[in-house]
DNA sequence: AAAAACTTACGACGAGCGTCGTAGATCGGT
DNA sequence: ACCGATCTACGACGCTCGTCGTAAGTTTTT
């Protein structure tokens, strides 16, 4: 297989996965106090998902006595970039042409400034590929 | 509320109503050929998934006998930019800012020519913002 | 020690989707 | 008129994800 672990399906998931990743590692309660109890989650929606997490092998577990330390096992980076292109690829579908002027439209419909880093982050990478 | 219909939530789903965008209109067994069939799904499968999209009045329907004839209600204009948004918002997360780079990343490892076609679309947007 | 607080394990539920199978109605050809 | 092909309706199942509740240990407090 190519990947050693499941990408985080949901956006609770996510949010969690990115906690850890803020953290550095953090027990259920650590987590929940930061994420899920502002959100008015139940403790076990919380421990739950990051046993679902666990199962995807997106985090590990050590026990320090009776409690769960968890820590993010695949960084933020590989992460990110697979949901990128995971979401690029849905939403291109069969025709990536037309898909990028919409996608240009919402990127500047949530917000116009954002438009400008687009171009920034595309002139870096120009500039770096192209010698010069 | 503000509208009337609730997006395609599934692949498949948008597969069949890109169809119905591209034919204008179809019965079961036209998406069925184009869309089902060559992806080895049951026939019921294909009524189901447009049973589904009527039920999301993304599309209406009108008897012809005994058959339904299906036809898009809402624009690909619309539901693209809808989608589009939708993903970007799930993307971004709390942090726009360094999505963006995450997302020109992902654009470029799925094919290098679209980073060209994303510089396009944002210096005609350019264009025709600034006058001249 | 007994009670209160906390931890993990696990089953469950609802909703959304993809996916079928079956049932009942209808059409068409012989 | 009858049989097979076709159509829609609908319930079901598996899976994912958010969401709990409860059970069963462990730790802490009193």
């Amino acid at each position: 297989m190519r990947s050693n672990f499941r990408l985080p399906g949901g956006d609770l998931e996510y949010e969690i996965l990115a906690k850890l990743w803020e953290r550095g590692n953090a027990s259920v309660r650590d987590i929940h106090r930061q994420v899920g109890d502002p959100k008015g989650l139940a403790y076990t929606t919380t421990a739950k998902v990051l046993d679902r997490l666990h199962a995807k092998r997106l985090v590990t577990r050590e026990r320090k006595g009776i409690t769960f330390i968890y820590c993010a096992r695949i960084g933020r980076d590989v992460i990110d970039s697979a949901r990128a292109r995971a979401f690029l690829t849905r939403l291109f579908g069969s025709s990536p042409r037309s898909a990028v002027a919409t996608l240009v439209d919402a990127v500047e419909s949530l917000d116009p400034k954002l438009i400008d880093e687009v171009a920034q982050a595309i002139a870096s990478r120009r500039r770096s590929k192209n010698g010069t």
